[in-house]
DNA sequence: CGTTTAATTGAGGAAAGTCAAGTGAAGTGG
DNA sequence: CCACTTCACTTGACTTTCCTCAATTAAACG
């Protein structure tokens, strides 16, 4: 036990299985042991918007699993422009190290909570426990995945198509989250999601625009979108909204 | 076994360690061991240029380790584009399902040696085997590496950029797998090229050409190019070429 | 309620896409 | 071995799109 008397809430990863049944929604992976174990040499962490989880570069220390919020995953170039990677939402992993050192700089975009599993201790317990270590290798083919759609999301040409891609990304994550999907919650800035989308804030602001006046879509506020018409809105990613692609 | 008196070359798996110390060079992962008992239940396969490995959507019936050539892995949009996801080296390994089911269709870029290893008794033998399965922890964190900076050579605006870029990728996997670095190799074709990073081939001819203009790079034949000029090369990518930042 | 920050909107220019023609290389068959 | 066919790549002219920069509007915060 890392702190006397003072029970953790155990630690959550969800992914979609590796071989599993196919039924679109991610599922927890650890066993109530694996999180009790896990949950012994964790520590609750606390970041508010904002804040730096970890800088690119730095020695890996820990391994951290979001429970409450979003963070995104920076990289600086060497020029000093920022790319956001990935946005990690409740249920991610975040700080798997390269040759010992982390790879992105993480900062929260909403107030977050998380739980910080020190490398070491990880280390070991990965070596000792096959079945949780299979566990992190489904989540961690999920993460590729999300990886590789990021990148077949920046192939697209057009702005509108980058954006109501996004837009079904964010839905699918709230869809296997077992979340409604007639409303997108949108829990980063316009300019976050245009950094993410490689296109500049007005052309964003743009297909914004575009997407509504076309009828696909109606804005709630800045956080939230509704998909008032899904042949509209999947016909502009050419696709047949009744029989969507499994990407 | 599953062929008697038929010993197969032993599988090869190698990425950046996790924890372990710089040294910019991919680490062969398999012990003797679990090289010896993957190859109980592998079998070699080969595939001629062009030729199919496995097709989007299939069912997941084994994973494969590629031992020499090139594959490309493609997502084909719902329109029917096709963009190419990443291509594969020796060393790598590729078809981890995604609900039981094959997540990109790969294609043989030239001559491919692989490894077949079914589905099935490999979840048996990961799950017994905590040792083989923190390798391929450390292999799947690699490629999510990967995807990510590919995710970041198609952020790029420039055309040149991007295809200095995916030069640099080239060489520094040739330099992690210790081959020579003053002179890359490229397997795929022009097209492939271009539709790894999201241009035309127009555009892809014209960035070669501007390259060459610079005095960069020199082409030597359509196989190979040269870094003429290092730090001709790295201001274009805006950096130091004697201080490469550590992507 | 005022100040500061974020988001939208408008106009001009640069960059890459498209389409088409031309050139080069590789592979085939006589 | 050479000529021919074919495919891949390159190059050129034109069009579209998005980025840049600036001004305006809207929202968030004290």
């Amino acid at each position: 036990m890392t702190r006397s008397g003072k029970p953790i809430r155990p630690p959550s990863v969800k992914a979609l299985p590796l071989w599993g049944a196919s039924t679109g929604k991610v599922a927890e992976l650890l066993t109530e042991s694996e999180a009790a174990v896990l949950g012994q040499i964790a520590s609750e962490v606390q970041f508010s918007k904002g804040a730096r989880v970890y800088l690119q570069g730095e020695p890996a220390q820990a391994v951290l699993n979001i429970r409450e919020g979003v963070v995104k995953a920076c990289n600086t170039g060497p020029d000093g422009s920022e790319h956001i990677v990935c946005f990690l939402f409740p249920g991610d992993v975040l700080g798997l190290a390269e040759e010992g050192r982390y790879v992105n700089t993480v900062i929260a975009v909403t107030p977050v909570k998380a739980l910080k599993v020190p490398t070491a201790p990880l280390e070991k317990l990965l070596k000792q426990n096959a079945a949780l270590e299979f566990h992190v290798i489904t989540k961690l083919t999920h993460e590729l995945r999300s990886s590789q759609r990021h990148a077949l999301l920046l192939t697209q040409r057009g702005t509108v198509e980058r954006l109501a891609l996004f837009l079904r990304l964010l839905e699918r994550n709230q869809f296997a989250n077992g979340q409604a999907t007639d409303r997108i919650f949108l829990p980063m800035s316009r300019g976050e999601i245009a950094n993410y989308l490689a296109i500049s804030a007005s052309a964003l602001s743009r297909s914004f625009a575009e997407l509504v006046r076309r009828r696909a879509i109606a804005l709630g506020g800045r956080q939230f979108v509704t998909l008032v018409d899904r042949h509209r809105f999947a016909a502009i990613l050419g696709e047949d909204a009744d029989a969507p692609a499994l990407r």
